[in-house]
DNA sequence: CAATTTAATCAAATTTACCTATCGAAAAAT
DNA sequence: ATTTTTCGATAGGTAAATTTGATTAAATTG
């Protein structure tokens, strides 16, 4: 039967593909460690490093048990931590990823509330494109990631929390006052600021259009909404924002006027996305829950 | 640092209730796998078995752990199927689930096919309800599952290789027989026989049709196609069939008549789904693409 | 109350794991 | 061309762990 041990040595010497360092990296002797490798493709019936005595490198069938013993590491960790941080949730700490159009926004509503219940709590938190998040859930790199959906998240779980529409934004002089609604056909797409591409609002914008990629004023892709917002006051186009960050982009600049985007929605789903079988599913729905409850008080409409 | 071997016996113990019947189980002694128990449960600094010297019970923590430990022993014997099975598809069993109104018809028409090109390959078939064979697909009981999507399948992936429409079945005698089409509104919806409950065809036959499942023919829900098609031929209603049964189902009676169902379709999409990180991702597709060809080949439309 | 069953415990034997030291090959330095 | 360095494999000795078999204590059964 092969062992735990085995698999976190040859883990240990893919990562530093040299033996005395991964030896080291383990705590034990180079030759401790050769002779567990050494067993375990034995067992295995295979080689998984190809090693002369000057080079290490992985064969292409020890790239595939590797990445297998990755996740029986993972399940293992996972397995320590259900019985350490038993019953009580939140005590350990957790790190979920959340991407740039989200978590100016939606941070700064829920954080504080989540101190005040759960003062214990350690959240860290990164920031990556969806694509980057969904890899690094995928991988147990992150505990969760929150998403706008729609999203392509095959093989994970996902709660939402939030659902909104877009918001058209222009500048206050070039808008008749009187509009309440705007359709996509009344928008002036070529004048349209968008992100640029790899940022999911961007898809979920134009698809709210029921827009492909193709004719909004691309000159002008930028990296962050605020920038958008501040070329908007600069009367250089208009732009589309979601829900969640009209209070922050908005009404710090009383130039703007934000008028929601009359095309069937919801425009986004926000979602926390999780792997299956993830332990700690329940600390999860209660921040769902906490997320979901501080953005029907703080979101304006 | 727990062992693979502590988990094969709290396992073994979960099984039995007994650490005698364990210990021979596992062909150890009593004692030492009693010592292997305490040293884990000492490791993990919880109570996984309550014992007296009467009775073993597992804690509900212990639940939560063994059940994790599950899922650790289920990748490692996919690490060792990985290294064994080795570069040669189709040289292991395989067990594939199929619900009851798929299984039939499309086997016939695929199984040949596989036989021929993977003589060696050794397919086994269990045939259960959508629900039953996600549950089996996520615990790892069997590699993959064959179902009719849309169907709640959250944490799993799925490869579709076939979608079809639904077609009206009714006895010659009683419908016009110029009709090439026919739209759920034309449809006497209180003489329509379908499967009993619990069947996804029903739903998704009910979906096709936009109704809830409420004014249809109750009172023949029935439990196979093959046994609702002789009541059509007995003249006791009309029904809906899937594309792929028709050939077996309709022309070999016939007193029948099959019209299109003209309702936005595609009626329900077929796909093999197997748990994310499921090792044999490679062969799954090989199948999926065999199924799609003999489909595309003997399905009459 | 004796007989039986069961899990824990103990001591002894066995097996395994690990460390140090060494080797031999290959590469780098001189 | 020679020496030195680097690297992984290997051997031998020792410590640690595991396993076994016997024993114990508690609970159940007849």
């Amino acid at each position: 039967m092969i062992s735990l041990k085995q698999l976190h040595y040859a883990l240990a010497v893919e990562k530093n593909l040299h033996f005395k360092k991964a030896a080291e990296a383990c705590n034990v002797s180079q030759s401790a460690l050769s002779t567990a490798i050494t067993e375990l493709e034995k067992q295995l019936g295979m080689t998984i490093f190809e090693r002369n005595n000057k080079k290490v490198l992985v064969t292409d069938e020890g790239h595939v048990v590797l990445s297998k013993a990755k996740r029986v590491k993972l399940e293992v960790d996972e397995l320590l931590q259900l019985a350490s941080a038993d019953q009580k949730p939140f005590s350990n700490t957790m790190t979920i990823g959340v991407i740039p159009t989200i978590g100016p926004y939606l941070l700064p509503k829920v954080l504080p509330e989540i101190r005040k219940i759960y003062p214990e709590f350690k959240l860290k938190i990164i920031e990556e494109q969806s694509h980057v998040l969904v890899d690094m859930v995928r991988n147990g790199d992150i505990d969760s990631a929150i998403l706008a959906l729609p999203f392509a998240i095959d093989g994970l779980m996902s709660f939402e929390f939030w659902q909104e529409d877009f918001y058209w934004v222009s500048h206050k002089d070039e808008c008749s006052s009187q509009l309440q609604e705007i359709t996509s056909e009344e928008l002036e797409i070529e004048k349209l600021m968008l992100l640029k591409d790899g940022h999911c609002l961007k898809d979920h914008a134009l698809a709210a259009c029921s827009l492909q990629n193709k004719k909004q004023n691309s000159d002008f892709d930028s990296a962050s909404l605020h920038t958008l917002i501040q070329m908007v006051a600069g009367k250089l186009g208009s732009t589309l924002v979601p829900q969640m960050a009209l209070d922050q982009l908005i009404y710090t600049e009383s130039e703007l006027r934000a008028i929601h985007l009359n095309e069937p929605g919801p425009h986004r789903r926000i979602a926390l996305i999780i792997r299956p079988n993830y332990v700690r599913t329940k600390e999860i729905t209660l921040l769902k829950d906490i997320f979901h409850d501080e953005l029907m008080k703080k979101c304006i409409v």
